[in-house]
DNA sequence: GGCATTGGTTGTACTATTAAAACCATTGTA
DNA sequence: TACAATGGTTTTAATAGTACAACCAATGCC
């Protein structure tokens, strides 16, 4: 009972081809909401909890001046909003608004909606997996 | 012993997470071969069979002339050649050469590398891992 | 007060991507 | 042969993304 790396190879290989190639679903999410896959990224990463641009762009990977213009775009949308920061008057956060929290939901719904072959999994492999997962995820 | 759907919501999010989130080596593969993932992903698509323009564009989703230019690209580099069909004059076959089968097998290197997590999982959770994910492949 | 630092915005330039139209060579078919 | 259809390329235009420098307002520290 060893470890095989190239089980590991494969399993990890299996997973990546499932979520990029078999099941991606960002075209069908940007038509949706009719926005450019990043301000969509944005706006789910601002609806977990409202941030300072700082931190968004940080978790983004993007630079702060393409962070003021998607954020811009947001709220021209009306899916967010800018107040600056009470204890720093530097800072802004971003908050989601009700509108924003709808659409945020309305893309995890497609993001997340797991594919027909898991649906269709032996529910003992589907808890397993679960199981699994969770562990590699904490 | 039922089908519980939030147990695949769950699992399915948590896959993503990992290889979206968590573990996403696109920047360091484009940094790598010093082309945009787009090329990269041609690459890799032709490597495993050599095909016309036509079918490269359908597989990887652009649109025609957008696929002249990546291929273009990529003769450029000395990584693909562009044959005519032998049957069909109009169509044209790409292939990769032996420098970018170099190229290809060092993307895959870096993106299929699995995870620590994943080599530090229970040789047996690895192994039931790895049959899930095949027959969620198949 | 003076000055460096931080958070954000604005402006500019360049590259990548997407899209549509026009075009050329080749093929299949009436 | 004439003509429609196919596979690809070229051209042009518009949008998205990346990077960098300059700038402004607020903060913290001497």
């Amino acid at each position: 009972m060893s470890h095989d790396p190239q089980m590991a190879a494969r399993a990890w290989h299996g997973m990546r081809t499932l979520i990029l190639d078999r099941y991606d679903r960002r075209k069908e999410v940007t038509a949706a909401l009719d926005m450019s896959f990043i301000r969509v990224k944005a706006l789910r990463h601002l609806a977990g909890s409202p941030m300072t641009m700082r931190r968004l762009a940080t978790e983004l990977s993007i630079d702060a001046p393409y962070t003021t213009l998607v954020v811009d775009d947001l709220v021209r949308r009306g899916l967010v909003v800018r107040d600056v920061h009470p204890d720093d008057r530097r800072q802004k956060i971003v908050t989601v608004t009700p509108e924003g929290e709808k659409a945020a939901a309305r893309a995890e719904g497609i993001l997340d909606e797991p594919p027909p072959a898991i649906l269709a999994l032996d529910p003992a492999d589907l808890a397993t997996l679960d199981r699994i997962i969770a562990t590699l995820t904490r």
